[in-house]
DNA sequence: TTGCTTATTCGCATGATTTGCAGATTAGGT
DNA sequence: ACCTAATCTGCAAATCATGCGAATAAGCAA
């Protein structure tokens, strides 16, 4: 996602409005590596903005999206989680915590795949479960994370 | 997922009754290669079995995914497909039309992965989207199945 | 076959996530 | 300061899935 400052510019040079939610959303999002969900947003954005209305949260999720600005990921039916980093990328979940981590991967391309329908894939998402390193290791459990998994 | 007979042999041996409703199912979901969702089985299951009801549906599937029987997979935050088979494979769909082919994937270890969280994967899972061969012919576009995607 | 015990089915209520809608509010230009 | 369209907000509603309790039926014993 684009910097808090040139999506004011996007939005004002197409004539849509610069309000303090989107702007407060614009900086919670931005570098956010946490792939947050709506609700998620929403909680962290009502401590700054008390008032601010989940729908409002939802709807310019949904308006950066639909603006090419914003990526969407789910895992396993859970609620979508939002993904500034746009770069080609794929995803690392743990299964303990629920931590999600950006993975990048190289020669994807060169995976030979067969099947029979001839679908010629447009995009590839590549999803890795597993324990990430926090929970693997068995001493100083005390200070991990709770559980964030999706549903 | 094992063939019916099979899985009447496990529920009796594990003490589960052998109903109707489970008969049917068990027979609908064999060697079923469309990734069905719930309320899919249900229609169908309907139509042989008048009054059947949702929630056994969903019950039931609930009950051989957590034997082991059956796999469940989502793709964009769509409802919950079933899939019978139990077998290292991969996702390819269509956006055209939603279908779901099976994908074997060989090399995938191959893939060189870098993440700064040290997840270590027990499951991957790659998932292509793209369009299938029926809807990619320009000609012949009358009988093309209706649109089944996923949210 | 009859009856008993317990698993199962069924229908409804509830929960979680997301979107539709309409009225109140406000950003941004005149 | 004023106008107007865009936006925000709150609530209803849609979708998908699960919890729960009463009714039902499978499997076993007599």
């Amino acid at each position: 996602m684009r910097s808090p400052e040139q999506l004011v510019e996007r939005f004002r040079s197409e004539g849509l409005k610069i309000t303090p939610q989107r702007q407060l959303l614009f900086s919670l999002l931005h570098e956010n590596a946490e792939h947050p969900t709506a609700e998620a947003l929403y909680t962290t954005a009502s401590a700054q903005m008390p008032g601010i209305s989940l729908r409002t949260v939802y709807q310019t999720l949904t308006d950066l999206t639909e603006m090419g600005e914003l990526g969407q990921v789910t895992f396993d039916g859970g609620a979508v989680r939002f993904d500034p980093n746009l770069t080609d990328h794929h995803h690392a979940v743990c299964d303990e915590c629920g931590a999600i981590a950006d993975v990048s991967i190289d020669h994807l391309d060169a995976v030979s795949i067969s099947e029979p329908n001839h679908i010629s894939p447009s995009s590839t998402s590549v999803v890795f479960h597993g324990t990430c390193a926090r929970c693997a290791t068995p001493t100083n459990n005390l200070d991990k994370p709770t559980n964030n998994q999706t549903k």
